[in-house]
DNA sequence: CGCTTATGGATACTGATACTATCCATGACA
DNA sequence: TGTCATGGATAGTATCAGTATCCATAAGCG
């Protein structure tokens, strides 16, 4: 396959597949001559995942080459090699917020983890972020959300064994991790989608004459 | 309050503060001569709320822009403002899908919206966001992931309830839209942070040695 | 064989976004 | 009275995600 026709396949234009050529997102075609290279099925699957992450799940090019690095290198432990995927696709968020607010997150954050008896990084970027965000919900005299803490945690405990069940049934490795990194970022985009469309109905039978 | 004043109580840079002026996410203040003007408390507030968009949320400024206009916007009734509110807070995240794909994606959500008795403007952008997104796994291969689409929604009503019902408990109506903004944005940054954090727990235990 | 078109590779340019920096005339305040 | 901050305007910057252009070469067609 050219790169015009991986181009027709996936609806990327050229100059961009050239583009993730040259951020190394894209491997190389195989070299036949000095100007010419032929591309495979392979590249076709990687495309696809790249335009997943990058368009709807607005990942940043860089992020995405890390995650796309950290899917090659299967030479690591896999709890290792997942993990380093799953860094890189927890955006850092971060916002500084008063010291006792913070202290107030961080207790708060800490009592869900222990009581839930989650075992967690203290070095997890999305720890961080979400004590951020309860100090934000706090500095926004929003406190009275932060008593729903709970059922989120609840409900995110209902699915993710089933998501981390699913994805373990991959045969092989290449695929389990793939697997991983498409049903973290993916699961995302689809769990908040479904929040807006359940508030929407939610609330349109609710608030009707108001 | 002056503008170096608003600046440490918030710690957002007064260079930062003047854009945000221009921009006209922050209302004017209040000008007692032609270079002198005092901000209240209510411009602490708006900045804690457009930092938190901004920083945590990582929404665009000319969406905060859109999104605080239409908190500004209490003419008009309740449930419109909150649904240009929503409308605004929506990403509108698009990934081409061939066209048997999107059909098949878009008979799943329909099917989806209807057992669950849901009811959902058409044209809300995060239909379309959750039907591409379906196409995206199908494309990817991952069509086993698609399988636990009612778990999430399971999860979703779980908390969805609870947070409108919380929101509603807001004694004026300018808190309740500001309530509404700040529960669905913050709110998506807060599952999104726990996903994470079971995730990483869950397979952390699970994946120990392989 | 010749001609058009596509290709790989390099380099340069673009438009959007979110600030920063600078300038200036004026005003606050010590 | 002098120094500093301020409002307002305008210009500059860094990053990001592509696009565009160029060139020498190669493929495919008649």
């Amino acid at each position: 396959m050219r790169i015009g026709e991986l181009s027709k396949a996936t609806g990327v234009p050229v100059p961009t597949i050239k583009y993730y050529l040259r951020e190394g997102l894209l491997p190389a075609g195989e070299l036949s001559s000095p100007n010419q290279a032929s591309y495979g099925e392979a590249h076709i699957r990687r495309l696809r995942l790249i335009r997943a992450l990058i368009e709807l799940a607005q990942v940043p090019v860089a992020t995405v080459k890390e995650i796309l690095e950290s899917l090659d290198a299967d030479t690591e432990p896999l709890h290792e090699q997942i993990g380093r995927a799953h860094r890189a696709l927890t955006p850092t968020r971060r916002l500084s917020a008063s010291d006792d607010a913070r202290a107030a997150a961080t207790a708060r954050v800490t009592k869900l983890i222990e009581d839930r008896g989650w075992s967690v990084d203290p070095e997890a970027p999305a720890l961080a972020t979400l004590i951020d965000t309860i100090a934000a919900y706090h500095s926004l005299g929003q406190d009275n959300l932060i008593a729903h803490l709970d059922t989120y945690a609840d409900a995110v405990e209902a699915f993710t064994a089933l998501e981390v069940e699913a994805v373990t049934a991959n045969p092989t490795r290449d695929q389990l991790t793939e697997s991983v990194v498409i049903g973290t970022i993916l699961g995302e985009t689809v769990i908040a989608s479904l929040r807006l469309l359940a508030q929407e109905s939610i609330s349109a039978e609710l608030w009707k004459n108001r």
